[in-house]
DNA sequence: CTATCTGTTCTGAC
DNA sequence: TGTCAGAACAGATA
């Protein structure tokens, strides 16, 4: 599939009037009555370098290219706007895209890249009720792959899915028509919690993991089990282990979850 | 060197 | 329908 699914045509001479996200995508309202989505995947990167070129804000995944040189071999899309500000996209794996769409379609939810999405987890639609209501249409999963089907609940990747159910107390295993509505309770607030974290130590966007002389920030070092298999738990020192869920490598403790 | 892993999601087989 | 392996890709790590 190719990155880019547009014309270069279909955008020039247009200005971006807002930025929105549903999920993981991102949506850039056009002034032409079109909407660019973009959508960051494993490995996307987007870096806005300010006319100086002293002064960057870059978001996604973050790696050592968001402060060296640019463009780099990942470059995939380069934006330039008047004011000589300039846009990077990154992705090394190429699996991001970006598609272009008639705004008012994607306002009426028209577009299969979002139609189907779940509740964000930052809105007061994401609450126990509405956690049970869902477990009826896929009984037999396990809460692991449940809580990061974007049609359940919209934006919750593989790190955040892990690290929820460890401040929850639960295994990622469990099977989600056995999860008591006590459980739910602290599956909504683990995950929320390890979003939260995941905000204030790598979420902002201009101050990501990677400093300006390129060493990586502390925000993987908050991280509780994820990748951690093998190390001891943070809480309890028991060895955290890793088994394969949906194909996602899935990391817990086995003392701390039940 | 090989094997396996990776902040994701879509497709095709059953 | 639901579930699952495999695929798209470019590395990094053991």
């Amino acid at each position: 599939m190719k990155i880019i699914q547009f014309e270069t045509k279909d955008i020039i001479g247009s200005s971006i009037e807002d930025i929105k996200r549903r999920a993981k995508i991102l949506i850039f309202n056009l002034s032409n009555n079109k909407s660019m989505l973009i959508h960051l995947k494993m490995t996307g990167q987007l870096i806005w370098e300010k006319s100086s070129k002293k002064k960057r804000v870059s978001g996604g995944h973050p790696n050592f290219e968001m402060v060296g040189n640019l463009p780099t071999k990942s470059t995939r899309a380069i934006f330039y706007f008047d004011d000589k500000s300039v846009l990077y996209f990154n992705d090394q794996r190429k699996f991001g895209y970006m598609k272009l769409y008639d705004t008012e379609k994607i306002k009426k939810r028209e577009i299969k890249e979002i139609k189907d999405i779940g509740v964000d987890p930052f809105s007061k639609k994401f609450n126990v009720e509405y956690l049970i209501r869902q477990v009826k249409r896929f009984p037999k999963r396990n809460i692991k792959q449940f809580l990061t089907d974007q049609e359940i609940i919209a934006g919750i990747g593989n790190i955040y899915s892990n690290e929820g159910l460890f401040y929850a107390r639960i295994l990622p295993t469990r099977i989600i028509s056995n999860i008591l509505k006590s459980e739910w309770q602290k599956i909504k607030d683990g995950v929320i919690k390890a979003l939260k974290l995941g905000l204030k130590y790598g979420g902002t966007s201009d101050n990501t993991f990677v400093n300006a002389e390129g060493d990586m920030g502390e925000a993987q070092n908050h991280l509780m089990v994820y990748r951690r298999d093998g190390e001891p738990c943070k809480k309890c020192k028991s060895i955290i282990k890793r088994v394969v869920l949906g194909g996602r490598g899935t990391f817990f403790c086995p003392k701390c979850q039940e």
